[in-house]
RNA sequence: GUGGCUAUAGCUCAGCAUGGCAGAGCACCAGAUUGUGGAUCUGGGUGUCGCGGGUUCAAAUCCCGCUAGCCACCCCA
């Protein structure tokens, strides 16, 4: 048979092993733990969704939906793509599983994998990992804050105590468009010296001008007009309250007047969380804001909500570097090693220990040298071994891995043998 | 989508400038030990040199294309 390329893994994907498992485990267990602690129900929905929802859920002209969008169309000819964020499925699934007629908020996480075709690399994969949290129905910037020390608490609990929270409002749909036209006016005059994508965005979407990363761009934005000068009333509130709630739990933050979101049905507060001392975008642990337009824009009824998204990926990569120490369980506490052909004895005994302990058989044909030296490698607690004489009696030999210490002991001896402590 | 760096054993990497038998450490396998792990010693290379083509008597080495990883952008978790 000719040799031909083994299959690889696709592009920007990768496997989690069973030695890194238990560290993803533990931060998927901390945002169990976290979440249900203040309160939130976990809620699974699809990977796959109606390509307008995704398009419409993260907006029809973003990176998202135009170059990062896995689309497809399946059999039945219906237009679908996978989900690059988690936010949209959850607002489709609280109007149609009818959690819009129970108590309000409803307050919700989800864990599961997102995908976005993007260019990988560390931290940036095409399919990626997100905690989700969301409470929708409820307008009270408390909840903006709540969310907030969710994610907080989450990073804590995994050890990521170093961090930076980057804070921001960007009004609504009653104060944001008047600002937008004070920030196009004051760009206007410069709008030939800003770099090709700014000087479209002055029309189409003036707040990206404000966090352009391209040198030229940035003398211009010290003097632009704040939206926080320019909020209405409600906003202006919402604003203080969460920050003054924010103050209240302890909670540090640094207002960033250059974080928006580009979207017109996000509203008011924004966020992210970033490891202490790190700059570049690409290392956000988490962030969220809130979304007030985005049922509407989904065409449901209009409802308010927040919330944030945090990356397992990053979380557990930090968490790993972090020196984060992840006790790893042998796959099996026993051992059990025949002695030749004795496998249906081996599978019995093995039966037999699995009342009390986790127990695996060793079936290759090799020297009991080299399988005492696998039971070794794995960590196991005991070895327990037989000849064929031993087999005929039903007894075994049961060794402490630790010790060394070895004895001979009947089959209906073993369970109590092995008691757990 | 743009630019750059990289790709040799399971892992970390040397070899490449100046073409000439594919290497080291760790891991793995076997034995010493007359079937009982860890320590030690001995032996074993387990490889389409990322893939495809080109130049050459000869290519891991030089040239071209592709793929993948990493880095910086774009953007995001």
């Amino acid at each position: 048979m000719p040799k031909t390329e083994p299959i690889k893994a696709v592009r920007g994907v990768r496997d989690i092993l069973p030695e890194e498992r238990g560290l993803w485990r533990v931060a998927e267990q901390a945002a169990a733990r976290v979440a249900h602690r203040f309160g939130y129900r976990e809620i699974e929905t699809p990977i796959i969704e109606r390509r307008e929802l995704i398009e419409r859920g993260v907006g029809e002209d973003s990176d998202a939906a135009t170059k990062e969008l896995y689309r497809f169309e399946d059999r039945g000819g219906r237009q679908l793509a996978l989900r690059p964020e988690a936010t949209a499925s959850v607002v489709r699934a609280y109007f149609e599983g009818g959690l819009n007629q129970g108590p309000q908020p409803a307050r919700l996480y989800l864990m599961g994998p997102m995908f976005r075709y993007d260019r990988p690399q560390k931290g940036r994969y095409r399919q990626f990992f997100q905690f989700d949290i969301e409470a929708i129905g409820g307008s009270s910037p408390a909840l903006d804050a709540e969310v907030i020390e969710v994610a907080r608490a989450w990073l804590f609990e995994v050890g990521l105590k170093e961090l930076t929270l980057e804070l921001n409002t960007i009004g609504d749909s009653i104060c944001r468009p008047a600002y937008l036209d004070l920030l196009r006016a004051y760009y206007r005059p410069f709008k030939s010296r800003l770099h090709s994508e700014c000087q479209h965005r002055v029309e189409v979407n003036p707040l990206r001008l404000l966090d352009c990363k391209v040198p030229q761009c940035q003398p211009f934005k010290a003097d632009a007009p704040r939206i926080t000068d320019h909020l209405c009333e409600p906003c202006a509130l919402a604003w203080k309250t969460v920050r003054q709630l924010l103050d209240a739990a302890g909670i540090e933050y640094h207002l960033n007047p250059y974080l928006v979101r580009g979207l017109d049905y996000y509203t008011r507060t924004v966020f992210e969380f970033y490891p202490a001392g790190s700059t570049g975008s690409q290392d956000a642990l988490a962030s969220g804001g809130r979304y007030d337009g985005l049922a509407a824009a989904l065409s449901w009824e209009s409802t308010p909500g927040v919330g944030f998204a945090g990356g397992l990926d990053r979380v557990t990569e930090l968490m790993a570097t972090e020196g984060e120490q992840v006790i790893t369980e042998p796959a099996a506490e026993v051992i059990v090693l025949p002695d030749g052909d004795l496998v249906a004895e081996a599978a019995e005994v093995a039966r037999l220990i699995r009342t009390v302990r986790s127990a695996a058989v060793d079936y290759e044909p090799r020297s009991l040298r080299a399988k005492m030296r696998a039971a070794d490698k794995q960590q196991a607690k005991w070895a327990v071994l037989f000849s064929a004489e031993n087999a005929k009696q039903h007894k075994v030999q049961l060794r402490d891995m630790r010790t060394g210490e070895q004895v001979e002991v009947s089959w209906p001896e073993l369970p109590e043998r092995l008691l757990p402590d």
